[in-house]
RNA sequence: GCGAAUAUGGUGAAGUGGUUAACACACCAGUUUGUGGCACUGGCAUGCGUGGGUUCGAUCCCCACUAUUCGCC
């Protein structure tokens, strides 16, 4: 089936929206944040524990598993689902963000056909074009794919953006016209940097193709601006429609998710809940935390007191900040496993909030004692 | 007791008669937003065993002392 939003609720006070996903793998309360497991893996955590962490969608790329172990391995497994065992929904990235990235020479590697780029595990010549990226996610079988679309850095000007809105829309309707799996959802993506005719261009033209859901991308690329990423929030969600779902790509920091959810976001991904565990650090209701500081040697008390994680209920800051200086693996999972349900606690909370029409009364709450 | 070698930061160590003593590890702090997992960026010896001497100038040369290691009696 092709997802179905519910809205259910709008908070009085601000565009923050409450709502419920129909996927096929059951219904999922939104504002949702989605763990992200480029590799068929959120790193670190196993099924049961992306479970324990109430993890709705979570996010797999079509890049990385193109690559290795390959969409007909997949495919042969019985889907990425049967592959790796998950019986929730599974979003798959369309490899635009990471391809765009490898592109070394922008001009004469994007071409309208498609991207040329080197292969990160061994620098080989690939060539990925929308058509490709489709086919691969239909193989893959998730149950949301996202249309192929070009990234531009934050730095490009009005004229390269332009352009570049353009090319995205060929290659979303190109997309589009080859998807071919009915179990699959196809998401359309806004682009236009923080211009606000480019994003309302976008937004209009890519709702005109009737998307199963749309996404808001190009943030926060290459040190943009948070008033910047807002503004293109701003700027790209007022074009769309309220009975499809909306999600911002990328977002993760808990600052930005208030900001994004306040604008009417329903759903975000993000590698930095487990991206910072594996580097020692923790969300916590007073603020980022680095476990390698060395205020933690004999601190005894749980990374945060309000965690019902795995990791609170069992184990100490000093534990963790031991595990994490001496290397040991169960640092980067406890870490990983911590943020993750951090990062879902705070939407459930959220979610009550927006019912209550009280979300900017949760968000001033938050902020009070969340300071970076 | 005699002889020899070595003494550089928390550790392993490089180095030179002349402005800021290499590097690594450890330590300390920071970064991380559609993931190129275990990364990256900073900081960290006002001092080169102690005391004297030579020299315009010594961590680097000389002497003594101390410590460590090795060998001999």
């Amino acid at each position: 089936m092709k997802v179905k939003y519910n809205l259910l609720h709008k908070d009085a006070n601000t565009n923050a929206r409450y709502g419920t996903i129909e996927t096929n793998y059951g219904t999922y309360e939104t504002p949702m944040f989605m763990p992200v497991g480029t590799k068929a893996t959120v790193k670190a955590l196993t099924n049961r524990d992306i479970k324990e962490a109430k993890a709705g969608i979570i996010l797999a790329n079509t890049y990385h598993l193109w690559l290795r172990p390959g969409e007909d391995l997949i495919a042969k497994a019985g889907g990425l689902h049967k592959f790796m065992n998950f019986d929730g929904p599974i979003l798959t990235d369309s490899g635009g963000f990471q391809v765009f990235s490898l592109a070394k020479n922008k001009k004469k590697d994007i071409t309208e056909e498609g991207v040329h780029f080197k292969s990160h595990i061994d620098g080989q010549k690939l060539f990925l074009t929308p058509e490709k990226s489709i086919m691969i996610q239909n193989k893959l079988d998730s149950d949301i794919a996202m249309s192929f679309d070009e990234c531009p850095p934050a730095s490009a000007s009005h004229e390269y953006l332009k352009n570049s809105v353009e090319r995205t829309l060929r290659w979303a309707k190109r997309g589009k016209e080859v998807h071919n799996n009915p179990r699959q959802s196809l998401f359309g993506i806004v682009q236009g940097g923080a211009y606000e005719d480019l994003r309302k261009y976008s937004a209009i033209e890519t709702v005109k193709m009737d998307f199963d859901g749309y996404s808001i991308g190009g943030v926060a690329n290459d040190g943009e601006s948070k008033e910047d990423m807002y503004k293109a929030i701003d700027y790209s969600i007022k074009y769309l429609p309220e009975d499809k779902v909306r999600y911002l790509m990328g977002i993760g920091e808990p600052l930005d998710l208030l900001e994004g959810i306040e604008r009417g976001v329903d759903l975000f991904d993000c590698v930095l809940s487990t991206r910072i565990a594996r580097h020692g650090n923790a969300f916590t209701r007073s603020g980022k935390i680095n476990l390698r500081n060395a205020k933690y040697r004999e601190d005894f008390s749980p990374l945060d007191e309000n965690c019902d994680c795995y990791a609170c209920q069992n184990h100490t800051k000093a534990y963790i900040r031991h595990l994490v200086t001496t290397d040991e693996i169960l640092g980067a999972e406890l870490l990983s496993i911590h943020n993750t349900r951090f990062l879902i606690k705070m939407m459930e909370e959220i979610r009550e909030a927006i019912k209550k029409d009280s979300f900017l009364e949760y968000k001033e709450k938050f902020l009070e004692k969340y300071n970076n």
